[in-house]
DNA sequence: CTACACCCGGTACCATACTACGGAGTCAAG
DNA sequence: CTTGACTCCGTAGTATGGTACCGGGTGTAG
């Protein structure tokens, strides 16, 4: 089986040695076996893993919560009633930030076309007054 | 015209007095004018402002973006190419982050689907399985 | 068998985004 | 006209998520 230092994984993954460990630290990252001179042997799929940490950073899950969403899987360990539980919970909030973006992705859509046609009357700040509605916190 | 002190604006946007002025300090809000005893006179406008400063902050903008987000408007000031091409990536990035979101509800949405129908053969990680494809950075 | 890139753990430092505190002045209800 | 909640500014401290550096051991190509 094929095995990665952690130079090779950071690379792959396009971050650096320092938050592999960092992450695994963090409990993000399962400790790999180690060889007799202490050099971590990780699998490929780490590299995945880390890949899929960074994207969900960039869209303002906590570390927290990503370990919770990388944890969320079919397992003996926890009734299938607990899984389904937290990931409906998952689904909801990510469902919402999609509204959210989407209205903010509308508002910006205005302003380019009033933009386009000889600028309209759009003046105020058009994505501001998008989220005018739609609170719910 | 109705104006609000400090301590309303921040209980209204739910947030502390002390963020009011961090995000006057940051640009993120403009400086109100002042009463005589300096006290800050804001108008009712800077309630959504603040708001919508936390939405977008949950959704992973960092203050920089948000800043250049509320800055996106048709004034004098800027052409409108000017404006259209920055509104333009912005619509880009935010496309880009409910794709993926959509990946992430998709995965889990199967997730509790083989949870439902008895436990599939659902094993190793899904939501991770879901990024695999789709990489782009 | 040595050079050089790589890995080890530990600690210290960094940027971002707040949050708390202190000492003083202000406002309004009673 | 006092009292208590609110405001002022400045500075310092916190949490999160890394990033950098250290002295030392490891692995391998020449």
């Amino acid at each position: 089986m094929e095995t990665l230092t952690i130079g090779k994984v950071a690379r792959l993954a396009g971050v650096g040695v320092e938050t592999v460990r960092f992450y695994e630290r963090q409990g993000l990252v399962e400790e790999p076996p180690r060889r007799a001179s202490g050099y971590r042997q990780y699998p490929v799929e780490t590299v995945s893993r880390i890949r899929f940490i960074r994207r969900a950073k960039e869209l303002g899950f906590s570390l927290k919560e990503i370990r919770e969403l990388l944890e969320l899987r079919i397992d003996p360990k926890t009734t299938c009633e607990d899984i389904r539980r937290r990931a409906d919970a998952k689904i909801d909030d990510i469902a919402e930030r999609i509204a959210t973006l989407r209205r903010m992705k509308a508002a910006l859509e205005r302003l380019t076309a009033a933009c386009r046609r000889g600028r309209g009357p759009v003046s105020g700040c058009p994505i501001l007054e998008a989220l005018e509605d739609g609170e719910k916190s």
